[in-house]
DNA sequence: GGTTGATTTGAACGCTTGTTCAGTTAACCC
DNA sequence: GGGTTAACTGAACAAGCGTTCAAATCAACC
């Protein structure tokens, strides 16, 4: 996974990935019935991993909301590399795995329109269309990883804090 | 550029670079010095192209925010593969290339940057870190050339309506 | 029509790629 | 302690990699 993060699938070769773990590139072959499989499996499971990290929803949107907006950037703080390769490599995929693959990522994404569409329904949300915003919210949190460290000037509680602030109006009816 | 595109830079070879424009490979070399150049300078054309193509600020805030989001989506969406180029594969360029561009891509943040920093002095935008903000509002921004395509149920234009919206809401001072 | 200079070919270089497999090694069970 | 099984090595395979370069081809000019 790191390897894969670093340089990119195809510019990791099976005996690099073979040293990293101590081993001859034969070796691997005892574990993975090829190097696509490493990929496709290390995706599968950070998608799954992901959907089943899921808070459920309360029923209150906003509420949901602001817990969907402080799980996406914990979670994905958490697992850098996985998000990376999640989301750079999915062209590295063959088109069946590649297939599988966005069917889990539909299932997050449609968590989050769903909340949006209830926010709406009930008054407390104003947005024009509920399938783009929540590519929109997903695309802007996912953003915190290109930039944000620990150590720095902000803690991630702060950047949370920011983000949801940047959501809550984003999604808000216009004053 | 194209090949870049569709299957990342490590994974296009010179020769299949080379029958695409229809020459044999040795032929590339009386036009770059190796393949690394022909990524370096695909990438810095298109940071070029896009500083040079940034409006102008006029001064007042909103009037500039409003803009930049539809300049921001109307330009990315023009250029496709540049975009995803130079996005994915800053990780394939070597440090002293990826420095070059960083640098042209900070300055593209700045300006942005800027724009809110001017609206927070002005008293018409309320946001806690414009840096933070500019970060979260560019890849919220970028993102749509991940779903959008023309002739679909949205016309660019509307595309451009609502993340304005969005973005709007989200650098408003909470009401 | 012959000369010049730029382009392109096609082969070659040494190296790396993903994958296979016979043979060796190590660990475990009765 | 002998037998079984799983794991690993190291070499080999055919193919492809980026790059170089002498030779062939092309286009333009006097």
């Amino acid at each position: 996974m790191r390897l894969f993060a670093e340089a990119g699938y195809s510019a990791v070769s099976m005996r690099q990935i073979a040293a990293a773990v101590g081993v001859q590139a034969g070796a691997l072959y005892n574990y993975t019935p090829d190097k696509q499989s490493l990929l496709f499996d290390l995706m599968q499971a950070h998608m799954e991993e992901l959907l089943d990290a899921l808070p459920r929803r309360a029923g209150d949107p906003t509420a949901d909301l602001e817990t969907f907006v402080r799980f996406h950037i914990a979670h994905h703080h958490a697992r850098p590399d996985a998000v990376f390769i999640s989301y750079m490599e999915l062209r590295s995929l063959e088109p069946a795995n590649f297939a599988r693959i966005e069917a889990l990522r539909k299932r997050y994404e449609d968590h989050l329109e769903v909340i949006l569409r209830d926010g709406v329904a009930a008054g407390v949300f104003h947005v024009e269309d509920a399938k783009v915003s929540a590519m929109a919210v997903i695309a802007m949190l996912t953003g915190v990883n290109t930039w944000f460290r620990q150590g720095g000037r902000l803690s991630l509680g702060d950047v949370q804090d920011i983000y949801w602030g940047m959501v809550k109006g984003a999604a808000a009816r216009p004053s």
